[in-house]
RNA sequence: GCCGAAGUGGCGGAACAGGCAGACGCGCACGACUCAAAAUCGUGUACCCUCGGGUGUGUGGGUUCGAUUCCCACCUUCGGCACCA
């Protein structure tokens, strides 16, 4: 009795049954190679978006098809659960962020469990538990103990609607906004925890361990910004040392001016007493802007003269120091050399105030260069001019000669900057794993000893409508004594960027619930590294660099092993709205997938979004296009619950024809799941299916090559559509259960070898005639079939052809 | 401004070593079934055409017997960076 598809009934039974059967346990198995995928874990917000469909079921459909490779594969899943928006509910709605975020995980969960992913639920970690923030908190100890954590006070970025410090990193664009909120962030001078991340630039500016998108690795670098040059010292008249840092060290013979940040330390003690007041009302105007109107970069230049003077080493010439802001203290030294007939910025600014022009650089082929003609800096390279003993120095050698030069009479040596800053840390939130340092009068900041963690947050807590921090607030968890002294002390009321969190998540995967450290180590030796890990591209310059950070410096430690943490990276693209936008609530364009699973349900959904998109573009959401994967859904129930048609002798011809396509097919899809491409996946098992429909009419079905065909396609569909590959594998041909511990088909090369081809025939690169040849057939052969044919022919009147190029089984192109 | 990626039918997309452009699907048209509609099934579907053929992968050039694919320039869109010395 031929049954409706009824996914409703269907995948919650499996769902449901495949928990309960441990089917995707991942445990520690020698005999079998590992696999460890891994997918970005979400922030509980409340819902799962549709985006979090996109970016995981497509990755679980890969984790499963390396299964059935025969890996041994850990496909975990959790929650990255510290974060703003929980003390937001706790302001706007008085829930205690606890509360919130607990019901959200609950909520999410079950909404995860809805995708018929295989996850294993038992290795599912919280960032926000004890368990896993006592670890987050031991980390902070081992870096600050290996000199890799440190308070200094700095300008850091501040965003005044979330009441806390931010990274560099979450900073975001020209408009300088805060990565979560959109509110642009003002500078502040605070004293705030960082990680050495400087530490380990060379290393992570290397990508040659790793499978990653080109385009991750270059935003990597670019990022890290790293510039080689040359330190050089100058010194004022008084005799005070100004450092620079230049990229261009062959111009130094052309540095007419210096330029000090309005923050330089330097500035008060060499302006002069005719210029205090001037330069005064400067630094205070400078330091009234906002970033986003200081570092315009289409403003003019401003500034002025301190001055003061300061001494050329390379010719001992005098040259005027001036204040400026387009010099930024937080590059380089927050001094340069200005350079002006090779640098625009320095070019603008001398034209603006007068300062002289003097070219020492000759670019090869160019004009020769006047002060007065100059229309605009010079920045390429060329034959070194006006260089006292370097002049003539040819381009090629003139960074190398002038390091060399500089280093011999010590008034200057090799150096590399980087565009990069330390990782800020410090948030001055409550839910967040506390920072667990103590400060006391006596001893200065004191780290708590390892055997008092983890420092937990305190549930009873307070916000105050100015947005302060309520463990600053809280009458009682800041007090305590001193590790060190016993004396009285106070704890450091900020809280870890959640960024700490979810740099090491990966590794509490490995045993959520160990409690000798924050993973257990022979988890570690069998599944790490992360073999895939696949996610957003908006977490390159953040959550990956601060990932790779963490594992080499814990490498160092001797904690982690290995050169990097994840070996294969792969991002997926966004789905947006209906409209083509970004999808937000304000927008009204927000796509429900649990909506979605309630009309479709999900064996559907899954293979639309891998259907519809190339993934790693994505795109707007299509509800038109579904229909597509519907349709074909249900005719693979057909297909395989309704009787075939009998009494018609099979056509040995069809059967092979089938079971080449099965064979092809098979080869096509192995290799589409290897490179991501989920789009063809379904598109070939369309194609399969649209053949398999063809040959049933023709007596194929009572044959071994259509069983053959049905259990290969349901084990290439298992991946995708888990869940009606399951219930026609196992309840509707009574196979073993489950579909999902079966082996990945072999591939039969002979029954997908093609017997004749198709040989097209060009004439001067058109397209002519087409011919049915065999495999095999010789280069000879081919021309001699292409020359006889009829259309050939008539093209070529009796004429000889001028030139006959033959592309074996594929193409013969005849030129007239 | 600098760096990078991408532009293919009405639409999503395919073409994986320079060798049949448009697989697969949506949509559309026509047909079958039906009193009718939906669903389903079948056929067709890049454009132009005098039915010989001609044109066509953002635009213009180049390399090649042959270019969606390689090279150069430009346009557009998206992403990253942005006074980084």
């Amino acid at each position: 009795m031929a049954r409706i598809y009824n996914p409703k009934e269907i995948e919650p039974k499996w769902q449901t049954r495949w928990e309960a059967d441990g089917l995707y346990r991942a445990r520690i198995d020698p005999s079998r190679p590992k696999h460890y995928a891994l997918t970005m874990l979400p922030y509980p917000s409340g819902n799962l978006h549709i985006g979090h469909w996109y970016a995981m079921t497509p990755s679980d459909a890969r984790a499963r098809f390396m299964r059935m490779n025969g890996y041994n594969v850990m496909f975990p899943m959790g929650f990255d659960a510290f974060g703003l928006p929980a003390e937001n509910a706790a302001i706007q709605r008085n829930i205690h962020p606890k509360e919130w975020t607990y019901a959200n995980i609950a909520n999410m969960r079950k909404q995860l469990r809805s995708m018929g992913a295989m996850f294993d639920w038992e290795r599912e970690a919280v960032s926000s538990d004890p368990e896993y923030y006592h670890w987050s908190e031991w980390f902070f100890l081992q870096l600050y103990k290996h000199d890799l954590a440190y308070r200094r006070r700095a300008p850091v970025d501040w965003c005044p609607k979330c009441n806390t410090t931010l990274a560099r990193e979450q900073v975001i664009g020209e408009e300088r906004v805060c990565e979560r909120c959109g509110t642009p962030v003002i500078r502040k001078d605070l004293e705030q925890w960082f990680f050495r991340i400087t530490n380990y630039v060379d290393e992570l500016l290397d990508f040659s361990q790793l499978d990653w998108p080109e385009k991750a690795a270059l935003m990597q670098t670019h990022w890290i910004g790293r510039s080689e040059g040359a330190e050089v010292v100058f010194h004022t008249q008084q005799g005070d040392p100004i450092e620079v840092f230049t990229t261009r060290p062959d111009t130094l013979w052309g540095a007419t001016f210096m330029v000090l940040a309005p923050e330089h330390p330097l500035v008060e003690k060499i302006t002069t007493p005719g210029q205090k007041d001037a330069v005064e009302v400067y630094t205070r105007e400078v330091l009234r802007q906002t970033d986003i109107q200081r570092e315009a970069t289409d403003k003019e230049k401003t500034g002025v003269f301190t001055g003061g003077y300061a001494v050329n080493p390379v010719n001992d010439e005098l040259i005027p120091i001036w204040v400026a802001d387009y010099v930024l203290m937080t590059y380089g030294t927050g001094a340069i050399m200005a350079v002006p007939a090779h640098d625009q910025r320095d070019f603008e600014f001398a034209r603006k105030f007068g300062l002289e022009i003097r070219p020492v650089i000759q670019p090869e082929g160019a004009e020769p260069i006047s002060a007065e003609n100059m229309t605009e800096a010079i920045p390429a390279w060329g034959k070194m001019i006006n260089s006292g003993p370097l002049t003539g120095t040819p381009g090629d050698q003139a960074f190398e000669r002038t390091i060399a030069y500089l280093e011999e009479h010590g008034t200057g040596k090799r150096s590399v900057n980087y565009r990069i800053r330390d990782w800020l840390i410090s948030r001055q939130r409550y839910w967040g794993a506390p920072i667990p340092m103590i400060f006391c009068q006596e001893c200065g900041w004191q780290p708590v000893p390892e055997d008092q963690l983890p420092v937990l947050l305190p549930d009873d807590v307070e916000w105050l409508p100015t947005g302060e921090s309520p463990l600053k607030l809280h009458p009682t968890w800041k007090k305590t004594t001193c590790p060190n002294c016993g004396g009285e002390a106070e704890r450091e009321t900020d809280t870890m960027d959640t960024f700490m969190c979810s740099s090491w998540y990966h590794l509490r995967y490995l045993s959520p619930h160990y409690d000798q450290g924050p993973f257990d180590p022979r988890e570690y030796d069998y599944w790490m590294p992360v073999d895939t890990y696949t996610g957003g591209a908006e977490h390159t310059t953040m959550h990956l660099l601060y990932t790779r950070f963490f594992h080499k410096a814990l490498r160092d430690m001797g904690i982690t092993r290995g050169p990097e943490p994840m070996l294969q990276l792969r991002n997926q693209g966004q789905i947006l709205g209906p409209d083509g936008q970004r999808m937000s609530k304000s927008r009204g364009n927000v796509i429900d997938p649990d909506e979605q699973v309630d009309r479709y349900g999900a064996d559907v959904v899954r293979c639309y979004l891998m259907f519809g998109y190339r993934w790693s573009e994505g795109g707007p959401w299509n509800s038109d296009n579904i229909s597509g994967v519907v349709r074909w859904i249900n005719r693979i129930w057909s297909l395989f619950t309704e009787p075939s048609p009998t009494g018609q002798a099979p056509d040995e011809k069809e059967i092979r024809k089938l079971r080449r396509k099965v064979h092809q097919t098979l080869i096509q899809i192995t290799r589409d799941f290897k490179e991501f491409e989920f789009n063809t996946i379904i598109s070939g098992l369309m194609e399969l299916l649209n053949e398999m429909y063809r040959v049933r009419e023709l007596g194929v079905p009572a044959t071994a090559a259509w069983s053959e065909a049905q259990e290969i396609y349901l084990k290439m569909l298992a991946p995708v559509a888990p869940h009606i590959a399951e219930e026609l594998w196992t309840d509707v041909f009574g196979k073993p259960y489950s579909v999902h511990q079966q082996s990945w088909p072999e591939v039969d090369l002979e029954a997908a070898r093609e017997d004749e081809i198709t040989l097209v025939i060009q004439v001067n690169g058109k397209v002519r005639d087409r011919l049915t040849v065999p495999v095999g057939i010789s280069e000879v052969e081919t021309r001699e079939a292409a020359l006889r044919s009829e259309i050939v022919q008539k093209y070529l009147n009796g004429r000889q052809p001028r030139k006959v190029i033959v592309v074996p089984e594929k193409l013969v192109n005849i030129v007239i």
